[in-house]
DNA sequence: CCCTGATCATCA
DNA sequence: TGATGATCAGGG
């Protein structure tokens, strides 16, 4: 295996480099990157997708936007079951609680998130030592037109809510394919949104995240499984 | 605190 | 047992 700290100058370097990494386990790629495995996720739960962004060369950090801009790409590890199919939900971003006037979903933040996805799926079972958990063979994404007025709908709700004042009745439950939950250090954590009286208010930081049913079929896709709806 | 990377752990 | 609500780490 072989890596570079440099970026991937184009798509298909990006894909054949992370084609590569398939098969490989935490603790070879962790020992190539020079970097220790932590013994579970508990206290390291990003851990697995900056193990990738090192090893993909991708601006590591917090920069926002996508991780490989320049080629317009966002990389989404994503933890599988033996199945292949998604044991988690997918973080996409933060969901912005003011300032949404004149936002559409056409220039939305979410969609261009979404516009372009490499996922990398991981063996995620919990069962499975950290070191010894695989990456599966990698999948490079962009919505089809069901999947994005599935993905437009549910946002115009969420968003409506957001801007009626009504953040705080929003629940997980809320969406079809994409939901919102809370998205902070802890329950302390404060940032400002809109009342139910339309007064700002100081409430739990939120995040867009795929529901598991979105991104399952995607994946059934991708591994052939006989899953697809 | 904000955003990136996400998974944990409780409870319905 | 699976999903919701809560939480962990780290850079800026």
């Amino acid at each position: 295996m072989q890596f570079s700290s440099l970026p991937p100058d184009d798509e298909q370097s990006l894909l054949s480099k992370t084609n590569n990494l398939a098969g490989y386990t935490m603790a070879e790629l962790a020992y190539q990157a020079g970097i220790s495995v932590p013994h579970d996720l508990r206290f390291a739960k990003g851990w697995v997708g900056q193990l990738l962004e090192y090893c993909l060369g991708a601006n590591a950090g917090s920069k926002a936007e996508q991780d490989f801009a320049h080629l317009g790409i966002e990389l989404k590890t994503i933890p599988i079951n033996r199945y292949g199919e998604p044991l988690e939900t997918t973080f996409v971003c933060v969901a912005a609680l003011t300032g949404n006037s004149g936002v559409t979903w056409l220039s939305s933040h979410l969609r261009h998130k979404l516009s372009r996805v490499l996922w990398i799926p991981i063996e995620g079972e919990r069962q499975i030592p950290l070191v010894k958990r695989r990456v599966a063979s990698p999948l490079l994404w962009s919505p089809n037109p069901i999947e994005e007025q599935l993905l437009k709908t549910d946002w115009e709700e969420l968003m409506d809510m957001i801007v009626l004042g009504q953040v705080e009745n929003i629940t997980a439950r809320h969406g079809q394919v994409l939901q919102i939950r809370p998205k902070a250090a802890n329950n302390n954590a404060l940032t400002e949104g809109i009342g139910k009286h339309g007064q700002p208010i100081m409430t739990l930081p939120r995040g867009f995240y795929l529901k598991k049913n979105f991104t399952a079929p995607i994946l059934a896709r991708h591994f052939d499984l006989p899953d697809h709806k």
